[in-house]
DNA sequence: TTAACATATAGACAAATATCAATACGAGGT
DNA sequence: ACCTCGTATTGATATTTGTCTATATGTTAA
């Protein structure tokens, strides 16, 4: 049940292109908003907070404030479980054996 | 370029409660569009095919016609090759000594 | 070729979502 | 206390997306 829909949430955070770069920026990176702000160039700072909002709520980033800052990173962690549980979920077969991913093809 | 670009319609293609209950249906099984139909109970069967359709676009389903009828099933590959590069992507810190997932903590 | 069935497509509509400008909130600094 | 800066929230708007009904397409059988 609560993989189903952390599957679910975890997709839909991950369904939406701006949201994907931001996590990119943020990944093995702390950045505060107006960074991500700038980093982007084409998206507003009310965008971006929404944006990181959802991936708040979806927990997947590490949030610290600093002063007047708030700094964001992608949790690694998270993400790594979320994709394992949608292995388990979507992709059984392949899962048995505990598949290195450095085996699995990347295109 | 390609990769994320996979990323993204993997992410998009996942996003969708009825979509993944469909996915769980097709994993392991082949189901012509009736019977998806069917056993969904509560969602029409243009909305199943459409579905389907985005999971064809997306690579995401084998697809066999036999008769009248086409059936359908998870490419449980295509999904471990997206999650794989969805950990590439966005768990870089955790794929380096390629995890197992049976290692993974999952909730 | 016509009829019956399975699936896909088109068109319409509603709900969800991404975006922005304007504004509120909160933390320092003066 | 006030002002400034950084972030969050609100409200409005446009786009995307999920859903349905109606219809088209395609396959098989009579």
């Amino acid at each position: 049940m609560l993989n189903r829909m952390n599957s679910l949430i975890f997709a839909k955070a991950m369904a939406d292109e701006t949201r994907q770069k931001i996590m990119l920026l943020l990944c093995c990176n702390w950045l505060c908003v107006s960074d991500v702000v700038d980093r982007l160039g084409d998206v507003s700072q009310p965008t971006v907070s929404h944006h990181l909002s959802i991936l708040r709520e979806a927990e997947l980033v590490h949030t610290r404030r600093e002063g007047k800052q708030i700094f964001y990173s992608l949790d690694q962690d998270a993400v790594a479980v979320c994709c394992g549980t949608l292995m388990q979920n979507f992709a059984p077969e392949r899962t048995k054996a505990s598949v290195p991913l450095a085996n699995v093809k990347v295109a």
